[in-house]
DNA sequence: ACTCAAGTGGGGAAAAGTGGGGAGAAGTGG
DNA sequence: CCACTTCTCCCCACTTTTCCCCACTTGAGT
C-alpha cells in the first residue's frame, strides 16, 4: 500500500533564484504537485501529496483549545509550501525554509522511504560522519533488522 | 471533501489606509468574500465562507448558560467582520482588530491550515523563536511524524 | 566520437504587491 | 434640511518578484 519508496543521495545546486533541480529519478513518483516543509534535524521534508494527506489528517485531529497543539500546527504549516517543479524539474525553495535548513550554494538531496530530504552540503557531511560509526548500534536499537 | 488548506509565511504591509494584500495563493480558496475575526495568542483568524459554518456550528453547541461561554461567544462575534477584497486583492482591516493585534505596518500572514492567520512581524518573529526550539519535542508528542 | 538526458545559468514577459489620487457615501453640526 | 467634513472604496500607476522559456555544459551510454 504505502505508496512511494525513494532511495538513494544527490549533491545538487541551488541557483541564485533559490531553485534546485530534483533527480530525475524521483520525479515520476513525485508528481506535478507535492509539499516543502521544515523537517526534524534542520532539514526540510519533501512529501508527495498522499502522504501530505496522511500527515494533514493527524493534524485535524488536535484539539485547537490546546496551545502547544495550536503552536505547534502554526510552525509547521507556516513552514510549508506547495511546490511544482519549472519544464527542468527544479522547485523554488522559499526563503523562510532556506533559513532554517540553512541551505547554501550546494545540497544534498536524499531519498528516504516515504519522504525526500534536503540538506545543506556541510551539514549533511557532518550528520553522516556521526552516523557511521553509530550505524550498527542504531541497527540495534531501531528494530531486529 | 475537508475544504480549504492554506500553507506558507508571507511577509505583507499594512498601507496608511488600512489596508493589506492577501497572497495570491491564497485567493482562489478563500473567495470574494470571508470572515476575518480576533484569533487565540492575539493575532487574527480569516476564514473562508464554509469553515466559518463550521465554527459557527460548534459555538450553537456551547450552552448559554455558562458565563464564560456567553463571554467568549459575545467577544469573539462582536470582533468578527466580513471582508471582501478589492481589485487589487487587499482588504481593509477595521480598526478595532488592527489594534487587537498589535498590527504596524509589517504583518506576516500564515497559511495553518483551515485558516489564515495575521500576525504582527515582530511578535510572529519572538513567538517563532521559541517555537522553534521546541519543534522537535512537540512534533513527536503532538504528532508521530 | 556522437547522441541523448540531466543539471545549470540567465533573459524577459507577466503577475503580484504597494502607494496614492479622487469620486461618492456616510456621518456631523448648524 | 442643507452644508461641511470625514471616511470608504474604486481605480490608475509604479516597483518588485515570479516564473516561463531558451541555451549551454557535462557525463553516461552506444
Amino acid at each position: 500500500m504505502s505508496g512511494a519508496s525513494f532511495v538513494g543521495e544527490y549533491l545538487h545546486t541551488l541557483d541564485a533564484k533559490g531553485r534546485v533541480a530534483l533527480p530525475a529519478k524521483f520525479r515520476e513518483t513525485l508528481g506535478p504537485k507535492f509539499i516543502i516543509a521544515r523537517g526534524l534535524d534542520k532539514c526540510l521534508f519533501v512529501y508527495p501529496n498522499e502522504e501530505w494527506e496522511q500527515v494533514m489528517e493527524k493534524l485535524k485531529t488536535i484539539p485547537i483549545s490546546s496551545k502547544d497543539a495550536r503552536h505547534f500546527t502554526r510552525y509547521f504549516l507556516s513552514g510549508a509550501t506547495e511546490a511544482e517543479p519549472d519544464k527542468q524539474g527544479r522547485v523554488v525553495i522559499p526563503q523562510n525554509l532556506r533559513d532554517y535548513a540553512g541551505l547554501n550554494k550546494d545540497v544534498f538531496i536524499l531519498g528516504v522511504g516515504s519522504r525526500i530530504e534536503i540538506w545543506d552540503k556541510s551539514k549533511w557531511e557532518e550528520t553522516k560522519l556521526g552516523l557511521e560509526e553509530e550505524f550498527s548500534v542504531l541497527a540495534e536499537s531501531v528494530a531486529g533488522i
